[in-house]
DNA sequence: GCGCTAATACTCTAGTTCGAGTGCTCGAAT
DNA sequence: ATTCGAGCACTCGAACTAGAGTATTAGCGC
């Protein structure tokens, strides 16, 4: 674990709704689904419950009252402590003040891009762009709905934010794609000829072991010691 | 479990590893530390080695042998399958194509804001911002120094996006903290005066009772049912 | 008054992730 | 000759996560 002894996001919300007032499990998980924080925090029952249990267990919250009615099943209302309140705005400072490495599938996708001959590529980066317009779409369409509505800016950051990112994620996507078609993003010769030879039988071990002579000078740098 | 039976992105790089040659765990991190791919793709040990019998279990790799030197532990070669390299292909192509959902951790932080005062995270978008600048200087740095080695784009593209991606967070948030100081995004002024009248001592729940009193019109939105 | 759906309020467990810890070897410096 | 640290190659257990499953009740149409 990190430095917080609870480390899961969704716990951060928990605090939050509980520093409104006192509520049980269930209930926050409603409030925080009609606000709509379920897109920007992963929210499921499995979590909630255990996250619950550990800021509980940490003095973070604690129980107020447990109570049924009829034969539903019981229900346990949580209030935040002082040390809760202080992990939440601590926390929450936390978040906005500091970047952390988050491990993003694009990314995970592109540093074995190579692995798919380029045009492929291209053509999957094309798809992409086209989805991507498709969500920047609906939030622009989400964004007018709460025009209409009056809602205040302040409830919409988050959406903002995905949109700024999406946007930026949309650029970079296109104009790759463009510098793979085009060969005009360097190494992509290389690629290409080493996806060709494979699929002439090559393996890929063979083409290593002349990589100059079969790719071409574009992959001496293969041949040297790795960077950094 | 997602649609794929193993679904770790770690694997994916694992399959990579092997399409190039047989190699021990160990190796695989190794070979994926020195070109760099921990930087996109989250590698641990514990994970590694998960990740490894998974795909062996599902028949995407295989056992190839076991050997051992002196007494050393004994080293586990593996080799990838016919079926793993399909995995590969089609799941390399899935993350190019499609973009899902990540959950980041300034989306969480923002979709929470309110619950610090405006003027407090302004200063803290502030100091991200500082952070991220200097971030981004890295990243120059390392483009600079692999562009000496002639060091093909194809294997920065990681990078790229990555720089990419900080860029429009920088502008983001600068524009974000700017839109608080000045109260220009819409809502701030209720959300000053919230925590004002906390500060002296209200309840967020009595501050509610009467919200569009204690905060203005703006607040006439708190007290209709919320969005969608 | 009877079945149906939706909502309520969790529970369960298989699977995954984390990263510290272990025990070995090798080479360089004392 | 011997200590020392770096690298090798994993192992382990505790914590966490996902999301299907369970059991109840309220409301609604017929």
């Amino acid at each position: 674990m990190s430095r917080r002894r609870v480390s899961n996001p969704l716990a951060l919300a928990v605090l939050s709704c509980l520093s409104e007032r006192p509520m049980h499990p269930y209930e926050i998980s409603t409030t925080l689904r009609s606000r709509g924080k379920e897109h920007s925090i992963k929210l499921n029952y499995g979590s909630l419950y255990a996250v619950v249990e550990s800021l509980e267990k940490h003095g973070l919250i604690s129980r107020r009252e447990t109570t049924r009615e009829g034969r539903r099943p019981e229900r346990t209302v949580y209030e935040v402590t002082e040390a809760g309140i202080t992990e939440f705005e601590d926390w929450l400072a936390e978040l906005l003040s500091t970047p952390v490495r988050d491990f993003t599938s694009l990314e995970a996708g592109l540093s074995l891009m190579p692995g798919l001959p380029p045009d492929e590529v291209a053509r999957l980066l094309g798809d992409r762009a086209e989805r991507l317009r498709i969500e920047l779409r609906a939030i622009d369409a989400a964004h007018a709905v709460a025009a209409d509505m009056a809602l205040p800016d302040v409830f919409l950051v988050e959406t903002s934010y995905r949109r700024c990112m999406l946007t930026a994620e949309f650029d970079f996507v296109t104009s790759l794609a463009d510098g793979i078609r085009s060969d005009s993003l360097n190494g992509t010769k290389a690629w290409r000829r080493l996806h060709e030879l494979r699929a002439e039988g090559l393996s890929f071990e063979e083409i290593m072991a002349d990589a100059v002579g079969y790719l071409g000078e574009e992959a001496r740098i293969l041949t040297s010691p790795p960077e950094q």
